[in-house]
RNA sequence: GGUGGGGUUCCCGAGUGGUCAAAGGGAACAGACUGUAAAUCUGUCGGCGAUGCCUUCGGAGGUUCAAAUCCUCCCCCCACCA
């Protein structure tokens, strides 16, 4: 079997490890427990969580058991960890809904069937903590003088929102978590992003201080685009995994509009494509470079809401956009319909319109507006006068223009917002 | 608790009585160029069926013909002191 570190840098995941050979040496040595925490902040993943939720679906490729810990317990109080500013504390409530709607989207990664990968949450053990108990077993190993000296704290300490007391504590309820865990279920190693640095760290030192036993951590890099963005932002806010917030065919064309300089490391980082084929993606330049972009969003979008929402989403792009050639010999493994695509089900973004308010006809812009490809009326106008509002096809540059069944193509309009957003109205009868 | 500084439109950040829907930058959007890429250049960037009207500068009141700007009270943040 191969060592999943070696796999998780091949993919460029890592960013730092603790204890690398002896680490090394223990993965080898047989499965290994490891765990990786999720801010239970809202009721759905996004992208930027992709890459822990990745690393662990590895580690079970791999033979190994994942944990994912969900931070009910830590989310009550709030991680300052590289946070310019104090995050909203949540009410128990909230945590324990988003807990619930988390733990459903896992498991579309790791198989947590017989216990082969766990799920647990820290609210289990942490809202049961007694404070002079825990201030005199946890709170005796940490150094204040140390924690301030710790980056994930810095940033705060030097601005001027500061750092308050509770979130100072984050620190020791994260590190008795890896304890809690060693206890429960033998849990040796920790994973997580770069600014979880030094609470991994501190939770290694606090098992291996009060359990003389083997702990070790692995941080990941903070993934961003080649523009410098963070990871899955976009201007309607995060991507979400969650398909009532982000719809499979935005999903899909997140993922198709990668940079360039993008495609083959987020084919590493995002999909489980062999990497000796994705070292192929890495010669290809220019527009050779689209067939992989789309085999990229076929794939992550296949992940996270399967197969056929992937294939819905690629036909839907090629409807609007044109049909791509995926050549034969690049990414064999990916399951992406090669050799012309079928026309099949348009998915593309749509709304219903009663026949009757066409008779009568619709401003343009209200009607963009109405659909959301714009913001507000405003802004449905503006985008005509530049000459970015198409109907079927065709620029329309006149304010005053109406919607009518003039403008029915097989009892549908295709709007169109600037180069990529589209949006059928689909007339129906009384 | 005291003293001082601060809270401005998505973000950063100017503005300290009218010329302010509010400089500048970033983000974002559109056009040109393209490959649903990047870079570049140009334009836009509170709402409104719109040469005007409405709402916005932590909250609530007040002064004034006129307030983001002045006054009062309140809330929140920061620094130093206790």
């Amino acid at each position: 079997m191969e060592n999943v570190i070696d796999v998780l840098e091949e993919r460029g995941f890592i960013d730092n490890k603790t204890h690398e050979q002896e680490l090394r040496d223990c993965i080898g040595a047989g499965p290994v427990t490891c765990y990786v925490g999720f801010d239970p902040t809202a009721d759905s993943l996004h992208i930027g969580h992709l890459v822990p939720i990745m690393s662990l679906a590895h580690m079970q490729r791999c033979g190994h058991r994942p944990i994912a810990l969900v931070g009910g317990g830590t989310g009550l109080v709030g991680d300052p960890s590289g946070k310019t500013e104090m995050r909203q504390i949540l009410t128990p409530e909230t945590v324990e809904k988003n807990v619930v709607a988390l733990k459903g989207q896992l498991s579309h990664f790791i198989d947590f069937r017989n216990d082969q990968a766990l799920l647990l949450n820290n609210a289990d053990w942490l809202t049961r903590l007694e404070y002079i108990p825990f201030l005199r077993d946890v709170g005796r190993h940490f150094s204040v003088n140390r924690m301030l000296k710790a980056e994930s704290y810095r940033m705060r300490l030097e601005s001027d929102e500061g750092l308050n007391f509770i979130e100072f504590n984050y620190m020791l309820l994260q590190a008795y978590d890896f304890l809690a865990l060693y206890d429960r279920t033998g849990c040796q190693l920790q994973m997580g992003g770069s600014d979880q640095w030094g609470n991994i760290v501190a939770g290694i030192e606090l098992v291996r201080k009060m359990r003389q036993a083997p702990a070790f951590g692995i941080t990941f890099r903070l993934i961003t685009t080649a523009s410098g963005a963070k990871m899955g932002k976009t201007a309607a806010g995060a991507v979400w995994l969650d398909a009532k917030r982000t719809s499979p065919y935005d999903y899909y064309q997140y993922w198709i509009n990668t940079d360039d300089q993008d495609t083959a490391r987020f084919l590493a980082l995002y999909t489980f494509l062999p990497m000796e084929e994705i070292r192929l993606v890495e010669d290809l330049v220019g527009a050779d470079l689209n067939a992989a972009k789309a085999i990229l969003a076929f794939e992550a979008t296949a992940m996270v809401h399967g197969p056929d929402e992937a294939l819905k989403a690629y036909q839907a792009a090629a409807s609007v956009f044109g049909a791509r050639d995926i050549p034969q010999n690049l990414l064999p493994h990916s399951a992406i319909p090669r050799g012309g695509a079928d026309a099949g089900a348009d998915d593309v973004p749509h709304s219903e319109v009663p026949a009757a308010e066409l008779t009568d006809g619709i401003p343009l812009f209200k009607m963009l507006h109405q659909v959301g490809l714009t913001q507000s009326g405003g802004a449905s106008r503006r985008l005509i006068t530049q000459g970015g509002a198409y109907v079927n096809g065709e620029r329309i540059q006149s304010i005053d223009y109406l919607l009518t069944e003039t403008d029915l193509r097989d009892g549908t309009i295709l709007l169109r917002c600037g180069k990529k957003k589209f949006h059928r109205l689909i007339a129906t009868p009384e």
